[in-house]
RNA sequence: GGCGGGUUGCCCGAGCGGUCAAAGGGAGCAGACUGUAAAUCUGUCGCGCAAGCUACGCAGGUUCGAACCCUGCACCCGCCA
């Protein structure tokens, strides 16, 4: 794949590009040879999530475009923490911090390349720079820098000043992410902050921190924050959590199907966002989604894509399987039973005992598809509960020996598309 | 430190001695319609088959009876010449 268009044409067209400080001198300084840029990621939890991947695939893609990257974990910034509307957080033990911050650190380093070559990616701690840093030191050589006129008329601290106030934690985090900018650029030469536009005025104050002290100028970019058509915040799943990169955390089955069921109105957005398919193939599902939406090519390239990048292709063959199976128009007895044991082993599963006599509403809990009897009596009642495609209407239904798939196994499902599966032992 | 306000179910938020498992909204779940989509409409939404149990920051107390009253504790917020 050749790469003739222009990094920042390509950033625009994918619809990456929110704001940004002078695009003309960006691009020059991009053209001028490898430019070094940077994102960071505060360890809020111990897992990346989907919308996460938006600024660090920027990163990918700069590299791929000849420039070299820098992820940053935050693991002093994840200490104090970035204030949001929702009021304070609460501060995590320095232990969690650290283990999630190293969580993060390994996630980060699957998506970029390194090498000894001028654009090889690295890999950094802001608490490298920071931990030592003595408080007066930091107010002297990076408060003064900061004008609390400038710093009180920001959104966020408007809005909490006005809400449930702030405390001085929070308010001096723009300083630390300001500084950690002025530590790239003096370490490695950065000269690129990206990051989600709700970081905006994090990475414009590290932008005049440079300016002001080392009289240099760096560039600012951010990405828009990924809502869905309704303007929800992107990768709440539809249990309500969000979808994490940590296989353990959200399994790629689970993480394939949010995808498989992003919305028409979204899924070409995503594409652009989340794929590096180029601009051709994209417009072409784009069609297919116009023509043909019910095939839903462009949410399975989606989803296939967007798996494969985070779980790798033989995770992808193994949920695209058992999709397959599961949501095939075919009977699942007609499965054999290597497809069936592979797509079990990829949704959650419980176990239960034919002597025991379950109901389908222990299946349901067993398989976890329910968190309560309640819940799963209620499900059976609405209609919503099968057993091997069968809807079971029956609170006291039972399986018969009969209806074991391959001897071993039972598909529930809960609703059109929640599926797990109980192993049962006689 | 002083004075005042607050802490309710996943979230927001009402309740201010009984009829409160707790209004309303959002989210979630299910059904219908569909395309494993969206929108819409309907139902549902602490645990338990039930009796009942557990719940309104924590611990005690008053009362026949407390989310609602009292005491102490913790945390949060506002104001302080």
């Amino acid at each position: 794949m050749t790469v003739t268009e222009h990094i920042l044409d390509e950033l625009s067209w994918r619809g990456l590009i929110a704001q940004s400080t002078d695009l003309d001198a960006l691009r020059r300084d991009l053209d001028a040879g490898p430019l070094t840029t940077y994102v960071g990621f505060d360890p809020t939890a111990p897992s990346l999530h989907a919308g996460n991947l938006v600024p660090l695939l920027m990163l990918t893609r700069l590299q791929r475009a000849g420039h070299r990257p820098i992820v940053l974990a935050g693991g002093a910034t994840g200490m104090i923490g970035d204030p949001r509307d929702q009021g304070e957080r609460s501060l995590n033990s320095l232990d969690v911090v650290a283990e999630w911050a190293d969580r993060i650190r390994g996630q980060l380093e699957r998506f970029v390349d390194f090498d000894d070559s001028p654009t090889g990616a690295v890999v950094v701690n802001n608490l490298e720079w920071t931990g030592g840093l003595s408080v007066l030191e930091f107010l002297r050589d990076v408060g003064k820098h900061f004008s609390l006129n400038v710093m009180l008329s920001r959104e966020t601290v408007r809005r909490r000043l006005e809400a449930d106030g702030m405390s001085f934690t929070e308010f001096s985090y723009l300083l630390l992410q300001s500084h950690d900018y002025l530590q790239l650029f003096r370490k490695y030469g950065c000269t690129l902050q990206m990051g989600g536009s709700d970081q905006w005025g994090n990475i414009i104050g590290g932008v005049e921190l440079v300016r002001r002290i080392d009289s240099a100028s760096v560039h600012a970019l951010t990405a828009p924050l990924v809502t869905d058509a309704e303007g929800r915040k992107f990768g709440k799943s539809t249990g309500g959590g969000n979808v994490w990169l940590d296989p353990e955390l959200t399994s790629p089955y689970a993480w394939y199907q949010y995808f498989v069921n992003v919305g028409d109105a979204d899924v070409i957005r995503y594409l652009r966002l989340f794929t590096f398919l180029p601009r051709e193939e994209i417009d072409a599902l784009e069609k297919d989604t116009a023509d043909r939406p019910h095939l839903r090519a462009a949410q399975k390239r989606l989803a296939a894509e967007f798996t494969t990048l985070v779980h790798g292709q033989h995770a992808t063959d193994q949920v695209v399987a058992a999709s397959g199976a599961l949501f095939g128009r075919g009977e699942l007895g007609d499965l054999d039973a290597s497809t069936l044991d592979a797509a079990m082993a990829e949704v959650p599963t419980g176990a239960a005992r034919l002597a025991d006599k379950p109901t389908v509403v222990d299946l349901l809990v067993s398989s976890g598809l329910a968190d309560s009897r309640g819940a799963a009596r209620r499900a059976v009642n609405e209609g919503g509960a099968y057993v091997n495609n069968q809807r079971i209407a029956d609170e006291e239904w039972s399986p018969a020996a009969g209806d074991l798939l391959h001897g071993r196994w039972l598909v529930v499902r809960r609703g059109k598309r929640s599926t797990a599966g109980v192993e049962i032992r006689p």
